[in-house]
This record gives C-alpha cells, sequence and structure tokens, in this order.
RNA sequence: GGCGCGAUAGCAAAGCGGUUAUGCAGUGGCCUGCAAAGCCAUUUAGACCGGUUCGACUCCGGUUCGCGCCUCCA
C-alpha cells in the first residue's frame, strides 16, 4: 500500500492509480540552454527512484519527463553564442543525457520537446480561448484569463486576492488582469516563431506541459512532478488550462521535491551559487553524489557542501566493504523477509528513502557479522532497487579517488604491495612500513587480510 | 505584507505517545608485527514556553529563529 504526499493535498494520501495496474507520470524537465546542476540532479534521481519503485510495485509505469527547448533564455543564449537554437539545444541535451546516464538515471519512456508539439499547443489555445479562459489580445498575444477559473490557487494555496496584494506582477497593458499569463507570445523581430491563428509567434512556457502531457498521458492522469518551485505558477497555471480546456480534473498527484541548498540558500542559477552535475562529478563519484540525493526524504531540503559529500562517500563505502570478497547469491525476495519488510514499509511511505538506506546499513552490519552470500545478495538486491551497490566491489573501492593520485596506476600499487609483503615475510617491518606510508601518502589504504592485502582508495 | 515548510545529538538524517534508528566522527576493547577493515561496547539528542496524558522528541497552542513561494528558476 503506497502512501504519496500530495501537494494539492497536504498530506499524505494512499496512492489509487486511475487504471488498476497502470500509471502514468509526467515530470517537468530541464530548460536546455546550459549545463544541468545538481537541482537538475534531484529531480532527475528522485523521480527515477520513485519510477523505478513504481514498477518494482508491479505498476506497469508511463514516464514522461518533457524537454524545454524553446524559450526567452534559450533565445537569448543561442544570440550570444552566435550558435542557432537547434544547435544549442542539441548541444544541451546530449550533456544532460550525458549527466544523467552517469547518475544512474533511467531514461524516461517519452522525453518530448516543446517543439515538437507546436500544433497540440495551438489547439489547446483554441480551445481555451472557445471556453472563454483566454482572449487574444490586439498586440497578438494571447492571455488566460486567472479570474475565468474559479479554482485558481488551489495547488499553491494562493488566493488571487493574496497574489494582488503581493504587487510583484509587471503591471502589463495587454493584460486584463496583470496576474493573467501567457499562451502565445507574438514573434518579435529576429525571433523563432510559428504561424498561429493570432498571427506568427511561439508559446508561452506554461502551455507546452498542458499540451504534452494530454498528448502523451491524456487528459486525466496520475502523477506529476517537478521540483518545489515550479508549484506557482508552473503548475498552477497547467492545472489552469489543462482542466479549463477539458473540463475535468488534469492530475491526481502533485509530488514536489525540496531544493538542492547550499549555505542554507536555495542553489539557483540567479544567485549564481550553483554547481553544475559535471562540475561536481570532478571530484565526487556518481554513485556518491546518487547516494547523497537518496539518503535525504525528497520533499527535505539538501544542503551542498564537500563534508556532506564526503560524508556520503564513506557511507557509501561500509557498503561497499560489506559485499566485498563476498559472493553476493541471487535469491528469489521474499518480502516477508525481516530486513526486505522493513524497506518495503519505508519505501511505500512516501517513498523514504532515509529509512530504506538504514536498513541496507543494518544489513551490511549482518553481512559482516555472518558473511552470509543470502543476506549479501539481499542487501544487493534492495539497493539496486535506489538505483545503488550494482558495481564490483573493488571496482568502487579502488576506483577514480578525489582527484589527488592520479600518478599510481594499479600495476604499481600492486608491485609496492609485493615489495611490502616480502619485506613482512622478512620480518623487515620498518620497510614495510615505509612502503605503506608512501601509499598512504597517495591516498592508497592497505588492508592485510588471511587471503592476502587488498587496497582501496581513501 | 500574504501563503507554506521546518527546528532531533559534534555533523548529517529517520521513525515513533512509553522499548537501540541509521551513517560519519569520538572513546574503550577484540583482531593485527603495527595498521586498515570488521566485530563488541560506549559518550553526545529533540529551539523555547505552556497545555493534553499515567507518560511527549512524538499530539495541541503560543514564542523565537531559519527556509521557500508570491518574478525566470528543478
Amino acid at each position: 500500500m503506497l502512501k504519496i504526499y500530495n501537494s494539492i493535498a497536504r498530506e499524505k494520501q494512499q496512492f489509487t492509480p486511475i487504471v488498476a495496474g497502470k500509471v502514468s507520470m509526467y515530470v517537468c524537465g530541464m530548460t536546455v540552454y546550459d549545463y544541468c546542476h545538481l537541482g537538475h540532479a534531484r529531480v532527475m534521481v528522485v523521480f527515477d527512484m520513485v519510477n523505478r519503485w513504481l514498477r518494482q510495485s508491479g505498476y506497469a509505469v508511463t514516464y514522461v519527463r518533457n524537454i524545454t527547448d524553446i524559450d526567452d533564455k534559450i533565445i537569448a543564449r543561442a544570440n550570444e553564442n552566435g550558435e542557432t537554437i537547434t544547435a544549442l539545444t542539441n548541444r544541451f541535451i546530449t550533456a544532460m543525457d550525458e549527466d544523467s546516464a552517469r547518475l544512474g538515471v533511467m531514461r524516461p519512456d517519452i522525453e518530448p520537446r516543446a517543439t515538437d508539439y507546436i500544433a497540440e499547443m495551438i489547439n489547446m489555445i483554441t480551445a481555451l480561448i472557445n471556453n472563454q479562459h483566454a482572449y487574444a489580445a490586439d498586440n497578438g498575444d494571447v492571455y488566460y484569463s486567472v479570474s475565468s477559473f474559479a479554482s485558481y490557487g488551489k495547488l499553491s494555496g494562493k488566493s488571487l486576492e493574496d497574489l494582488r496584494a503581493g504587487e510583484r506582477v509587471d503591471i502589463d497593458q495587454h493584460k486584463r488582469d496583470p496576474l493573467d499569463f501567457v499562451l502565445w507570445k507574438s514573434a518579435k523581430p529576429n525571433e523563432p516563431s510559428w504561424d498561429s491563428p493570432w498571427g506568427p509567434g511561439r508559446p508561452g512556457w506554461h502551455i507546452e506541459c498542458s499540451a504534452m502531457g494530454e498528448k502523451q498521458l491524456g487528459k486525466h492522469f496520475d502523477i506529476h512532478g517537478g521540483g518545489q518551485d515550479l508549484q506557482f505558477p508552473h503548475h498552477e497555471n497547467e492545472i489552469a488550462q489543462s482542466e479549463g480546456a477539458h473540463g475535468c480534473t488534469f492530475v491526481n498527484y502533485w509530488m514536489h521535491n525540496g531544493f538542492i541548498r547550499v549555505d542554507d540558500e536555495k542553489m539557483s542559477k540567479s544567485l549564481g551559487n550553483f554547481f553544475t552535475i559535471r562540475q561536481v562529478l570532478e571530484q565526487y563519484d556518481a554513485e556518491v553524489v546518487r547516494f547523497f540525493i537518496l539518503r535525504a526524504q525528497y520533499r527535505s531540503p539538501l544542503n551542498y557542501s564537500d563534508h556532506h559529500l564526503n560524508d556520503a562517500k564513506q557511507a557509501l563505502t561500509r557498503l561497499y566493504t560489506a559485499l566485498r570478497g563476498v559472493e553476493a547469491e541471487a535469491v528469489e525476495l521474499d518480502w516477508q523477509q525481516a530486513h526486505a519488510a522493513r524497506f518495503q514499509q519505508a519505501m511505500n511511505d512516501d517513498f523514504n528513502t532515509p529509512e530504506a538506506c538504514a536498513v541496507l546499513f543494518e544489513l551490511a552490519t549482518e553481512v559482516n557479522r555472518s558473511g552470509s552470500a543470502q543476506l549479501a545478495g539481499l542487501l544487493k538486491t534492495l539497493a539496486g532497487m535506489l538505483g545503488l551497490l550494482q558495481r564490483d566491489a573493488e571496482e568502487f573501492l579502488q576506483g577514480k579517488d578525489d582527484g589527488g593520485s592520479e600518478g599510481l596506476s594499479a600495476e604499481d600499487i600492486r608491485s609496492l604491495i609485493d615489495q611490502r609483503l616480502a619485506a613482512k615475510q622478512a620480518k623487515n617491518y620498518a620497510e614495510a612500513d615505509r612502503l605503506r606510508a608512501l601509499l598512504t601518502a597517495q591516498d592508497i589504504i592497505l588492508e592485510d587480510t588471511p587471503a592476502g592485502t587488498t587496497w582501496r582508495r581513501g
């Protein structure tokens, strides 16, 4: 019995799909004019985890994550760079795919691009005009009339009066109400445009998700996700558009993930305090970054710092250390088994990955105690549901380190270990310790076991 | 100003009306030539003030502080 915290209800609710056994899920993806930062990584990893758990739970999932490939920033950046919009967006879509693959994110089933759905958007805008929810202004823009949608604000808990009191919306003489938002923007000189009943122009941001959601998942689907900052106005506007056009409920469960922070402030482009995924991956193993994200509950804020990443690395090292040298037995998963039951219970409680991780650590302790191949197999199987612990343990432990000791190859290390072994056998401990200190200085940690000496990067 | 979220040990982070969360770090022990890893034991909690209760970190109210949204943002 899965429970999901539904943003629109502000409480955890039992999840019941529209069609038994099937889940339709739409997540707002990236606007592709720059490299993804860690905040984007959180969205990708969190909803990848959700996707995996839904599938693991037996649902046939259709997971849609869109790509915004036309908007003001894209146009501006392409002009700055002196490249075409298509060249720019293709470049950053490729980069995004690389980043997400490194983070162990499974590809969504469908990744629609806004520019492929212009006709659907025009159809929806036409429907909204016919329904009196939208109007064409004399400058060629089309606006959504927020006052025409009685429940505007139901997702974000805002009322039109509250929003007006905020006084933060620019006055636009073409709008009937300052809170009205644009569905279609008339073309400015030197901007890409598409023909429409209202003249050449391009879509507003919010309409693309309504149009692509309908096209791929229908007028009414199960889950819609995205970062917390999209709750208002983006998702609020999506509801107004889709429900205004279709006259039926748009989405049953709204999920919003918390922000990545730096020094207790939201990581964002405007604050300039962001780290791109590839910057972080120069310093940290991608699985460490994934683990860092999943050891926090998805709705909580998550502070980024070297200290926290190092902490995550040590913790993941403990899990891999437990699997080292144990033949993880592929066993049929028994959900009655104590650890598995707790893991499942945690995940079904609004995807409580911190609790699920605690189960993994307790399993690791059991494996260390018993050396049990079955328990190791269970550990690996459960962790795999989070997209973790699927590599060879030695590969993780001996893999690329944090940038210090590229100088020493595995062969170099092996050779020094052999020399040290010879010194040890000759009871020349001073020499043995000297050789080990040499390696320690290069961040190589040696471990003497009955089966021989192993090493790992610290 | 409006709306919302949060405050847990040195750091991070969960559950739970009464019983060890978990990880990192620390301390003692076992193991080791010495280490490392591991195992065993162990020290640090629940912002503040009230209330409910036999009993509250957990429920309710208030205070303080922090964060987010209200403008593009994951």
